[in-house]
DNA sequence: TATAAATGTTAGTCTTATCTAACAATTATT
DNA sequence: AATAATTGTTAGATAAGACTAACATTTATA
């Protein structure tokens, strides 16, 4: 049905980022497009026109992008491959939290659904990455779960870390130094003023 | 190190396959080669350029080319990821003879040591794919086994089938069809002179 | 609301990898 | 050895995806 190439699949995954898996916003500027994606707006604007093309997006000069059904449907294919590996790593070959990201970048753009069928079942069905975040399914149903951020927390509340936002490897070693880890019970003692610093306890 | 693309890495595979790992010659023309990657000759022209650049491949206008000490030592690079993935599909996915080798040809690419090596040992370390190939280790060696194939054999003489020779998923099923699998004893029955078609006992 | 800042677009260039068509060299054959 | 067949090379075209630099539009702010 759709070919896409490496770098269509980037994109699509990169508006799904920016837009569907926001709490505030649901469509993407060119610009913000290309900081997720450490590419140029120039780029950007190509790709969109190439995207809008294929009914991927939709998108008009100078306003803003949206995936459609469709485009929606192959990002969160993308999505799932991604997690799936993410998880395949961390359980079945032992690499760390904060090494997984990148390797599953790769194999995320891998082309068979078989495998990734095989790959499901062989990882027993798992609904959660190791970060934390969903797993679509093989329907592309996914449960986008709400979730707030500890800094909107208020002093002296406690709550459960069920993922983080940022998964590159500088903060996931710095969160695991820390004894940060999916599930764990997180209690907010104070926040500083000064610059919005939280003191939590573990 | 050497970073190479997508493309480098086929040729360089191609290279291998048809002087490393053939009986016969050590040497590759432009036009075998092509043949081998399904492009055509100008194309891989161009390539034998660019990887000579590179000291990967020995090369002269005219003449026929092969791969230097390091030209090798990246190729069975590849072939060890083919083939341990390969083996991943087979015992762990489930996936049949015939499927593995189309889906082993884009996870060949994945770049990243760690994970060929925890694949390896996720695997227990295997010495042969399901195809009957050797499997390189990680410094790097291959034993290529001598196997003599099946239309070399005399009437009368049975043998063990230790691989095969073409990978194609078409010709798997035909074989998987006879009964024919790696480690089968084979009694060859007779040969007719009109083509050499053999008739062989299983 | 006029202007500055931010954001988005276009035109043109570059690289990689492929192709076709024409040409050149080598090898095989009569 | 002359010629035919095969094999190898070159030049030029194309397509994808990225870039820079210049320009246009929209939004924010003084």
């Amino acid at each position: 049905m759709h070919d896409l190439s490496y770098s269509e699949e980037n994109y699509l995954k990169a508006i799904f980022h920016v837009t569907c898996e926001s709490d505030d916003k649901d469509e993407a500027g060119t610009n913000e497009i290309a900081t997720q994606l450490g590419k140029k707006p120039a780029s950007v604007n190509d790709m969109l026109k190439k995207l809008k093309d294929k009914k991927l997006i939709t998108y008009e000069k100078y306003g803003k992008t949206s995936l459609t059904k469709e485009g929606r449907k192959l990002a969160v294919g993308i999505i799932r491959k991604h997690r799936l590996w993410e998880t395949f790593l961390f359980e079945k070959l032992e690499f760390s939290w904060d090494e997984i990201h990148e390797v599953a970048e790769q194999l995320e753009h891998i082309q068979s659904k078989k495998l990734i069928d095989k790959l499901d079942r062989f990882l027993d069905h798992p609904v959660t990455d190791p970060h934390g975040d969903p797993i679509p399914n093989a329907k592309g149903e996914i449960i986008i779960k709400k979730r707030s951020s500890l800094a909107s927390e208020q002093v002296g509340h406690s709550c459960i870390m069920i993922g983080v936002k940022d998964n590159s490897s500088k903060f996931l070693k710095y969160a695991d130094s820390l004894g940060l880890a999916i599930n764990q019970r997180i209690k907010l003692i104070d926040r500083y003023e000064y610059d919005d610093l939280l003191e939590i306890e573990i």
